[in-house]
DNA sequence: CGAGAGCTTGAGGCATCTCAACGGTTGTGG
DNA sequence: CCACAACCGTTGAGATGCCTCAAGCTCTCG
């Protein structure tokens, strides 16, 4: 099962996760199967919600409001989990897409619930997963409120690379990055007009560069601090106690 | 157990909770406990991360930013439950506080994960009441990158409206709201003095008021309108097929 | 070879921010 | 019981960051 592999890279630092909750969990996952860039990715289906395991590619969920704009909520790399709240919720008027072709793996509410009731270590290692998403939301919800165009550009890049970092696709500041820049522009809530100035100023600073789709990150400690970033929240400690 | 109350409401839309849930999931929780307006809820003691179910009053979550403003992340009536997520990987640097006085009762990351071993459709309801949560999350992230001003004043209120009245605290258009003006700025990505304008070119306007601590809506439909509020994710639909 | 999408730049407008000031209320300590 | 501080709500005036409209270039794809 290579497949499971940057999602079991990412799970590497919890403890509860090891080769039983692996197996639980992929046993319940439906098999590989690859999409094509652009194309929307339904959470649900004539059997009930659907989430997915992206084992390969870039995806997205986003929302479209009435007056036709859209808000990109995240951004999902090799590894990641879409559609996990929709499994219990519905998903609302929440929409996902891959971005490049992707290698995705099922995940039903069926499927979900016998995870859960099969291996509690396991459920609570996706559950750890899943927060850590959640902590994600935050940073990007302060992101929006409360910083600039410029401290969020820099943000935005340099959770990508810690992210990318985690599973292998990013090395020293470095990472391709398959995202246009009306689509980054609508991740951040910004014009993508505004977005193409900003990535200018950043570049003629010194501070990164993105251009044919590669970034690279030139001084990663002076584009933290005048970003405001700490990586923290992506590398989340695992509670001392667990009965 | 009347301190249950207003959750059992709320989780009263969720068909796995029953008698049998409400019971594992009461005698996990802590006693009631009242905790004075305007104190800190820490989302950690020596003993690792704890929640906190807000049994009655009002609290929030945030993030101080290095420069010392304010992001509210998410605003707790009673009913709701914060710090779920730190459970499982700490709180990072997300606070927590009360409003107003608060009755509360503790859930530790053991007594969480103990639940979820002894009772999968308790920790299914928790799941549903956690991706409700996250819905949330992300409406408020559509608001404050993608909506005006009065757009996101309206659209909080109305949530808010829809949210109390789940649990019994709104009724026609009208509730109690001991949220503060910079309260409610920091937590829509606005400046109090703005807000303050906004909210009185929404009085003007016939469309709600808030003075007093107290909130009427008086156009409900025009508000929901002119807001592009959708109180669909607040009553989020039981997938229909489980195990 | 034409159509569509993304990238880039210019010019002007406006929504929101910043700075400043004042009155009302609440809580507190002398 | 009063004086004072702290916070909230409110309004004015001016500055600015970001948006809107407009246009041209490049690249890909059919």
């Amino acid at each position: 099962m290579p497949f499971l592999s940057p999602l079991e890279r990412k799970l590497s630092s919890c403890k509860t996760f090891g080769p039983a909750e692996r197996e639980a969990l992929s046993t319940r996952l439906g098999r590989p199967r690859v999409v094509a860039a652009r194309t929307e990715l339904p959470l649900a289906d004539e059997n009930g919600p659907v989430a997915y395991l992206i084992a390969d590619g870039w995806a997205l969920t986003y929302k479209i409001l009435p007056d036709g704009t859209r808000q990109v909520i995240e951004i999902a790399v090799p590894g990641d989990m879409i559609g996990v709240g929709a499994l219990r919720v519905g998903s609302g008027d929440l929409m996902a897409a891959t971005i490049t072709t992707v290698t995705v793996r099922d995940l039903t509410a069926a499927s979900f619930e016998a995870l859960l009731g099969a291996s509690v270590r396991a459920g609570m290692a996706l559950l750890w997963s899943y927060a850590r998403d959640e902590s994600m939301l935050v940073e990007h919800l302060v992101d929006i409120g409360r910083r600039t165009a410029t401290e969020r550009v820099g943000h935005f890049m340099l959770e990508l690379h810690g992210r990318l970092e985690q599973v292998g696709f990013a090395r020293d500041g470095r990472f391709k990055c398959p995202l246009s820049q009306p689509l980054i522009a609508d991740a951040l809530g910004l014009t993508a007009i505004h977005l193409n100035r900003t990535l200018r100023d950043l570049r003629t600073r010194g501070l990164m560069i993105f251009r044919a789709g590669v970034v690279e990150i030139l001084d990663m400690p002076r584009l933290a601090r005048q970003s405001g970033f700490d990586g923290a929240y992506l590398h989340p400690a695992e509670p001392a106690a667990t009965a």
